[in-house]
DNA sequence: TGGATTTACGCAAACGTTTGCGTTAGAGTC
DNA sequence: GACTCTAACGCAAACGTTTGCGTAAATCCA
């Protein structure tokens, strides 16, 4: 089956040359004349010559490769950032090294341990549930970076000094208070997801910037279980409730209730209104169209190879940074009460 | 920064024996006494020893990696194969190396010649836009597997031999029109998309299946750039021409044609059907909620390192495979003319 | 007890690169 | 023509594994 793979030494041989010869004309190594390095590169070509990564990491002693760790690459913001990710790295020759967490311990462990052993020249985590010591423990001496906020915080302000690239959720959400408050929203509900530590950063922001404003803190609501029961039973306590919007702690989360709302006979935006986070594509597609505060995530994969590519540089992780976020103001927060002279074709009773 | 990674002689040195030793030993070799087992793996744990890929590669000749290539993981059906292709690799111990080809010639190359560079065991490659017979010449030897039929064959039935596993595009047409035809739908349009042969392959399939029943070819409906104009104007198009249904080659042109639809002020499934495929999450919670054919894809992925793993053993490929699809009805496509009497809270007038 | 067999381990080659240093040949200087 | 200097290239070590083969000690059988 396999014809043995051609390497430099075949290379050399055909152009009556030392491998060590080949190996710097490849490089382009200025110490060779231009004659032979444009013969060697057209004997390589000619030969298919593919360089053999594993040698070279072997001897180079690392390996332009970084690690990305997501929970779950069908989640579309996830989806986003390891574009951006990948794109970014290519474009400075690296390779990137993809595994899914699922948000199982043992799982990320394994694929931490699987960065180690490709001897990863860095990698970035996002919404890992390990201890962010733990992750730094296996993947050392290899640099980390935390990104998109979603990983457990084991002391209160480590991720506000170094290795720490996350949107601003804290200016997101007061961008959220604002606008609903606005429109004239008053009682809040919020609805947090399953795994991670967003929801917990994203509720406290919430409650945060309504304090600020001096509003009485949301009703939480927790959906621990995103996919299946989870989500039908706030939808159930929502329709008792009542309250006047209902903010979601991610854009999935939002459709996803939207969805139960609509079963449970609420609509949106007339009878509730609904708030997401991430602003995935298909919150702009969404019937009724969803406002979301927006994070631009191709743009955190891309920043997390700048930022992983100046320390492995540098040799010392800059300081933490955070995305700016913005709203985006669709259909689902026109302002409460709105059931009179919106939609021109639904003449509505009461 | 780095204290020197631990390799196997310096586990050696600790627990007095040869590399040799540490090496059978770490591996569970038999002929290694249980003691010394114990005792070295103990130590390989306290030194915290984690192998080095590169070198086990180099000796072995060969990597325990897959490749990957998509077109965009962003799109939530290849998500889902990448995340059970990921799975089941995981499961055997395989690394995936993923690379995402965005429908462009020379990055798909790029990512190619990585994965021999990488000297990958097998890769499998979803909706290339390059000839079949240039990628393998690339990946040469490391077997191919195309998959999820949006390749483009270079001759005809290349891909019916070896080396193919895709969703039975052909039945699941079927289904949908026997379904449409069962509803009492009568013009059908097809709205094709922006990259790939899937959308050649889904469209004949369409046609097919309407000839077999007897019925009239579709109104065929170009939409070369999916994201921007192309569906806008295609709505526009429908809300002339009228069709009772719209098959579209995949879920997510079919939601952005609903959106647009919506826009053009067409109700739909009042208006007009709409019938999508692959079933993604966002299917079943878009409103109304779409019919659409179900394929399974992370099943795909899984079957897919099935096969590559079944390759790498026995050598040669197994024959290629269909996946089974199912149509799944929601709520887009009731039937025609169903105007009257659909939603209790709905007064409409004419 | 002598020889054969087994058990448990060590030696060293090999995998394909990269790179510091040594070497050769030609050009330049006086 | 002897010298230095430079340009262009080759030698060989090193990276960390795996594994075929060799070997010593221990065990076995008669």
């Amino acid at each position: 089956m396999s014809p043995r793979r051609v390497t430099l030494v075949d290379v050399a041989e055909r152009a009556s040359v030392s491998v060590a010869t080949v190996s710097r004309a490849l490089s382009g190594d200025p110490q060779i004349s231009e004659a032979t390095q444009l013969r060697v590169r057209q004997i390589a070509d000619n030969l298919k010559y593919v360089p053999n990564v594993a040698a070279r990491n072997l001897v180079l002693q690392s390996s332009a490769t970084f690690g990305l760790m997501t929970p779950d690459v069908t989640d579309p913001i996830h989806g986003q950032v390891v574009t951006g990710f990948q794109q970014q790295a290519a474009k400075h020759d690296y390779s990137v090294i993809l595994s899914n967490g699922f948000g199982d311990v043992d799982t990320e462990r394994r694929a931490l341990r699987e960065f180690a052993a490709h001897r990863v020249a860095a990698v970035a985590v996002m919404g890992s549930v390990l201890p962010q010591v733990e992750v730094k423990r296996i993947l050392s001496p290899s640099p980390v970076l935390f990104i998109g906020s979603e990983h457990v915080p084991t002391s209160g302000d480590l991720d506000r000094a170094r290795g720490c690239l996350r949107p601003d959720d804290r200016d997101g959400m007061k961008q959220v208070v604002d606008h609903l408050i606005e429109r004239g929203y008053r009682s809040i509900a919020y609805v947090s997801g399953s795994a991670g530590a967003t929801k917990i950063i994203r509720r406290d922001a919430l409650i945060a910037a309504l304090a600020e404003r001096n509003r009485p803190a949301p009703v939480i609501h927790r959906a621990d279980d995103v996919d299946a029961e989870g989500l039908r039973v706030v939808a159930a306590s929502i329709r008792t409730t009542r309250p006047d919007v209902v903010v979601c702690y991610d854009d999935k989360t939002a459709l996803l209730l939207m969805d139960e709302l609509r079963t449970v006979g609420l609509k949106v935006p007339d009878d509730v209104g609904v708030v997401g986070f991430d602003d995935i594509p298909f919150a702009r597609i969404a019937n009724p169209r969803l406002t979301s505060v927006s994070q631009r995530a191709d743009d955190l994969g891309k920043t997390s190879v700048d930022y992983l590519l100046s320390t492995v540089e540098r040799g010392k992780l800059p300081v933490s940074q955070l995305m700016p976020v913005s709203l985006v103001i669709r259909e689902t927060t026109p302002g409460p009460n709105k059931q009179a002279g919106k939609t021109h074709k639904k003449g509505k009773h009461r």
